[in-house]
DNA sequence: GATAAAAACGGACACGTATCTTAAAGTTGA
DNA sequence: TCAACTTTAAGATACGTGTCCGTTTTTATC
């Protein structure tokens, strides 16, 4: 086969020798124009960027690296649920990542395959492993502990208390306080806590700052708090706040205030207590929790927290770029970030 | 430095070389241990794992590939705006792909980025491309017959329409058709298009679908529809539906049915609608697109139409599994998937 | 304990790329 | 035209791994 013929279709160049043949220049020559080293004619630069258009070749990312080129890549765990903070938070770091001309790859940690997913990641030599959410605390340890052994950096946004950590957080204990401030100001003392009986991390933390709220104005949780809650996890969390909402009322026993895991759950249970008669905030104050849009679709409008999910994640970066290619801090390192309320028409000062 | 102390630190293992040595084993044995060749002692095969378990080697997927081994790794390219259908598509899709042992490389296609997208895909060798949901025509085309001047197969989800694509969507045209079919046959004869004015494929598919169903009942579009649509794109698709709906009433003209863009914008027209007084189904019919856990909220729950996303993925998966590591098919490939129309309160008949 | 079979060793090469080095070719200036 | 300089060529080496192959060591069998 003769190789004089630049008419090889575009499909055919795998490789930098292949495309220095066809270019027609020497191999070494083209590679020295593809990373911008001195000492070239500006006529062969440009010859050799035609043919890029013409063949569209790309370098093989595989041997680059394997040549010493760093990775570039950070890997993102993400837990199973896709819940719409998490969402926003993936994108939000991603976005920031490909800024630094970072890549992300992205596995779903389930319950069982975590040590693969990380096996898959130090495979892939990643340049540091960022963990989104709440997953095993043991396993996170772990994973976290490992990581540190093979100098690669990680970030755990979300969960906190994990040992030897780098940890970003919204502050969800006092984000719970802030809220319950809110509520107690307006004159409130009994408290339904929606759909609060999950084993995560994340909701005992709240509850741990519902808590200490009360305890600061001299009142006890179990006595001032009650629950309908049905089983963990939910199909739909806003027919279970509504199912929630409609337990209480059958009880006979409505606490002035109603509090929910998330804005979901508490907008079905403000519909299921409209619809038992009950007006809002008049008669009962309800407030949710992630400041979704669908805060706003409800009348009145729910009251939340807002994670500041642009916020954490911007720290987050500000954390994970200054450890990437560099060698291992020795201490962890955990931000907390300050929760937002934002306070709407759904509480309200307590019927006198 | 001896070379016979097996109490190296974990970290400084990073080469099968380095490993061997651990192990105390020549580096070729211990690769046909990790590539599970035969003529092995089950003893030496143990303490290759055991050593595994000590240092956590993991050998390097760049060389790996390099060698021959298949990336199995799979671009997905999702448009910028995440909305919960696009992440539920998207996070099927990885869970398949998961299953049949592929990885894959996600990233987010904005304005003018696309190139480098592909190219940043082409440079890790993907064994395939999968874009889901809608991109800029010129810009999709283009890359399709990119990737198959270079044998990698792709996949388009959800964005029909594209010359010679793989392609597997939801009939939308057909969907609208379902919908108009059951407001048709509840007797209503005037409709308001809420938030249609996207330039979108996906809208304009509907759009004509919409006129399809009008046009076979011997009605035409432009005479039974009407909008009050603001600037696109929209800030908080609930407000934008309360105002779409606030319009209606204040021009004195409205519609039996609303037909929405999506059900948050549905949703917030029903409450714009109600908040007037008028009643839903008996004044007005309302209908979404999407069947969100949202659908439920309101009251009456909405009626909407079901992409069925597992089974869109399902389908996407048995086009895209068997092209990977194939020769390239020569005829591209579309398939449509049914809608499903599901019927709730917010629709009814038309008042008599 | 001798022999054969099984297992492990260790050198060599390949994959696609970058980079260093030395040599050759081309270009410029006087 | 020749020297001096610039540009390109081409060879060699390295990265981490798999695999082939000839050789050596260990194990099993009688």
């Amino acid at each position: 086969m003769s190789t004089s013929q630049p008419k090889t279709p575009t499909s055919q160049i795998r490789s930098s020798t292949e495309f220095a043949r066809y270019v027609g220049l020497a191999r070494t020559t083209v590679s020295r124009v593809l990373n911008g080293q001195p000492g070239l004619k500006p006529k062969t630069i440009e010859r050799v960027k035609r043919a890029i258009e013409e063949t569209g070749f790309v370098p093989n990312a595989y041997a680059l690296h394997l040549k010493g080129k760093r990775t570039a890549t950070v890997g993102i765990c993400i837990e199973n649920l896709l819940t719409p903070p998490v969402v926003r938070k993936l994108a939000s770091l991603q976005r920031l990542l490909r800024e630094d001309n970072f890549t992300s790859l992205i596995e779903v940690i389930e319950p069982g395959n975590s040590d693969k997913v990380i096996r898959h990641f130090l495979s892939m030599r990643v340049e540091a492993v960022v963990f989104i959410g709440h997953f095993n605390e043991d396993d996170l340890t772990r994973h976290v502990a490992e990581l540190g052994a093979r100098e690669t950096p990680h970030l755990v946004i979300d969960h906190v208390g994990i040992k030897g950590a780098n940890t970003v957080s919204l502050d969800r204990t006092k984000a719970m306080r802030v809220l319950m401030d809110h509520l107690l100001d307006y004159g409130h003392r009994t408290f339904a806590l929606l759909a609060f009986n999950s084993p995560a991390r994340s909701v005992l933390d709240r509850l741990h700052g519902i808590g200490d709220a009360l305890a600061a104005r001299g009142l006890v949780l179990e006595q001032c708090t009650s629950a309908h809650d049905g089983v963990y996890p939910r199909v739909n969390d806003f027919e279970e706040g509504r199912r929630i909402a409609r337990a209480f009322v059958e009880s006979g026993k409505v606490p002035t205030a109603f509090i929910a895991v998330n804005d979901e759950v508490a907008i079905g249970a403000m519909h299921g207590l409209q619809e038992a008669g009950l007006r809002v905030p008049q008669d009962v104050s309800v407030a949710g929790f992630n400041n979704l849009d669908v805060c706003l679709m409800p009348t009145p409008a729910l009251t939340s927290i807002d994670q500041r999910i642009e916020e954490t994640i911007q720290v987050a970066q500000e954390v994970l770029l200054p450890q990437l290619g560099q060698p291992l801090r020795a201490r962890s390192l955990v931000r907390l970030i300050e929760p937002l309320l934002v306070a709407r028409g759904s509480t309200g000062p307590v019927r006198s």
